[in-house]
RNA sequence: GGGGAGUUAGUUCAGCUGGUUAGAACGUCGGCCUGUCACGCCGAAGGUCAGGGGUUCAAGUCCCCUACUCCUCGCCA
């Protein structure tokens, strides 16, 4: 036997062809005499009947058959359109309009059982929903249900297109490798310990980002690479240890070329993939006003909720204001925020005492709530009775706050309220279902954000750390503060946003060696510690290196959101837990004395 | 490292303020059935209540520890 078509091939202009099929068995439906199987492969589902007047083997060999069983069937293909139904003693429709080769059937007249399969431990099925635990187990039977499939099949069509795209752009595919020099500052890298130097260690690649700079230097203009990145860092629902990226560098260009590369290629993704018109440019928005509105780099734009800063009202009103935490707050250097929840959406007591709960969760000392009263005043709230008037009506007309609304309230250190808050944003829309649990909704909300800070302060060193790497180039009107005021530095730095999801992030890079000894210098790096960090990259940059930029998106993302997947586990066919385990084949794993010895390396843990 | 949720039949779950033999559905196995399509009907088997310790006359249920899974803060330039 032959196989002549997939499961999903046949259609009523096929029939009365004779075929032949394999696959896996669905489901069986015994009647006594007749016998249905739903035949599976990767392409859909075909019904097979086994007829005992037609082949008395065949059936009986049928009436042994269980789910996942692998089997060859030769047949006829039969219309489903009228058949005898004894029942009601009359010819009946039996067409299944829920599968695409619904109209037709395949008669058996011959069957093989390649392999028999033992009881699965959960059922292959879009019904029933198996602990992830247990799929990740045995991922190659989840990885035969067809919503897996789909997104891998996805997955697949992402990367063909990209290709496609980029090559048609003038870009070279160019590899680099995963193992390299452990490189400080950034995620915290994977090692590998060298048999032949013992004990010295590669590090596997957090990114290409060194390497693609240094193809700039070399020539090649225009270089990208769908390619596995590693970071080991603590997992998250969007976030592996391993994952891949697709890496885009580029010279002579400016920040507006490549967001016009990546919007053309996200266009085309969207386009082809979901057949859904993607209108470009994207929007953009500066920083600091996605801070202020919405607490992160990466804010949620299908839905409203915005942030409002009160730091400055509670200021003006100084002693007079008669909210003592919050001015304690703004007198530390903290901020004060709030968030309106319109009347149309009212929470009940109990579940804005969850909401307290939950932001407690993520170290808030509490949420301090107001209901806005007829004529603006508060009730149910502890800061009704000692607020200054003229400040309360300030706050609600800052705010928006109209008769019935919610206002919430966190102050405190600006990094942690803005945490607070944004999160906040995000879990009240889910709540009040103005975004769903997961996935898009149908609505695409890509955004630019730029024009962010080339340091950060770190409060623990008290020093200036570089907010994304140390190469990213800071605005020309900006250079001047470098020296005298570093948090005043902007850069051409960009992210790109889907629905609250950073699915993508880059820059114009530095490749001026004076400007990068000053921001060396900022970040309390000397000369000697820069050699030994960047060495290679400082030397190539010295040689000619031509103004270039670039960028990487989240490859993994793009999946999940393409395909609105709850997690990033769903578009990944081998995934690790949320402790870095792969559940089916049990790594990490032990590994023996010896070849420990072979690689100069000793483990401080002691043998269980 | 911190916070939260969870772990009961092969699977998904229920099991109240501790109380006699731990239930349901699906799956599995057996029987019946020519038109089903997550077929239907009848019957059966199936449990270390995650592991360990404790409280109690009595623990799936209360307490402590451990393991694992998920969400999250920190972390991820």
């Amino acid at each position: 036997m032959k196989r002549t078509h997939s499961c999903g091939a046949l259609r009523a202009s096929d029939i009365n062809q004779s075929v032949v099929l394999f696959g896996w068995v669905q489901n069986r439906r015994d009647h006594g005499e007749l016998i249905f199987i739903d035949l599976r492969d990767r392409d859909g589902l075909t019904q097979i009947v086994f007829d005992p007047n037609v082949n008395k083997e065949a059936h009986a060999l049928a009436e042994q058959m269980r789910s996942e069983w692998v089997i060859g069937v030769q047949g006829k293909v039969r219309s489903r359109g009228m058949q005898w139904n004894k029942k009601e003693n009359k010819e009946v429709s039996a067409t299944n309009p829920n599968l695409a080769t619904g109209e037709i059937e395949v008669v058996v007249s011959d069957a093989t059982v390649f392999n028999r399969s033992e009881t699965p431990p959960f059922q292959i099925s879009e019904h029933v929903t198996a602990s992830e635990e247990l799929r990740l187990e045995h991922r190659y039977l989840d990885l035969r249900r067809s919503n897996l499939q789909a997104t891998l099949i996805t997955r697949s069509k992402m990367n063909a297109l990209t290709r496609e795209y980029m090559v048609k752009q003038g870009f070279l595919e160019l590899e680099t490798p995963y193992m390299g020099k452990y490189t400080p500052g950034g995620a915290r890298n994977f090692l590998v310990p060298s048999r032949l130097n013992p004990g010295k260690f590669y590090a596997l690649a957090e990114s290409p980002q060194l390497y693609k700079q240094l193809f700039m230097v070399a020539g090649f203009d225009r270089y990208y690479q769908i390619v596995k990145c590693f970071r080991d860092e603590d997992l998250r629902l969007d976030r592996q240890p391993e994952f891949t990226q697709i890496d885009v560098e580029m010279s002579f260009v400016s920040q507006d070329d490549v967001f016009g590369i990546i919007e053309g290629l996200i266009k085309k993704l969207w386009g082809e993939i979901l057949k859904v018109d993607v209108p470009t440019p994207f929007r953009r928005m500066d920083f600091y006003e996605s801070m202020e509105k919405y607490g992160n780099d990466k804010p949620d734009l299908r839905f409203g909720l915005e942030h409002v800063v009160l730091t400055d009202l509670i200021k003006a009103q100084g002693a007079a204001a008669g909210v003592p935490m919050m001015e304690e707050a703004v007198e530390k250097g903290g901020i004060v925020k709030a968030m309106c929840i319109p009347a149309q959406y009212p929470l009940s007591r109990a579940e804005s005492d969850k909401l307290e709960e939950y932001v407690k969760g993520m170290g808030a000392g509490g949420l301090a709530r107001a209901k806005v009263g007829e004529t603006g005043e508060w009730t149910q709230s502890p800061l009704a009775k000692t607020i200054n008037p003229t400040l309360r009506q300030a706050i609600n007309a800052k705010c928006g706050a109209k008769p019935g609304d919610l206002l919430l309230f966190q102050f405190g250190r600006e990094a942690q309220v803005h945490t607070i808050m944004a999160n906040l944003r995000v879990h009240v829309a889910k709540k009040l279902k103005l975004i769903p649990e997961y996935g898009s909704g149908g609505v695409w909300n890509f955004l630019w954000v730029v024009n962010p800070p080339l340091f950060e302060f770190d409060e623990e060193t008290k020093t200036w750390a570089a907010a994304h790497h140390a190469f990213t180039r800071p605005h020309d009107d900006c250079v001047q503060y470098l020296e005298t005021d570093p948090g005043k530095v902007k850069c051409w730095r960009y992210d790109v946003v889907l629905n609250g999801f950073e699915i993508g992030g880059g820059s114009i890079r530095l490749h001026d060696p004076e400007v990068q000894g000053r921001v060396f210098k900022a970040l309390g790096i000397g000369e000697k510690e820069a050699k030994e960090k960047f060495g290679f990259l400082l030397d190539a940059l010295k040689f000619g290196a031509p103004p270039h930029g670039g960028i990487a998106l989240g490859m993994d993302r793009l999946a999940m959101l393409l395909s609105n997947a709850e997690s990033l586990r769903d578009v990944i066919p081998f995934p690790k837990t949320q402790k870095g385990t792969d559940l089916m084949t049990c790594a990490p794993g032990d590994v023996d004395e010896k070849q420990l010895r072979d690689l100069s390396v000793k483990s401080t843990v002691a043998p269980k």
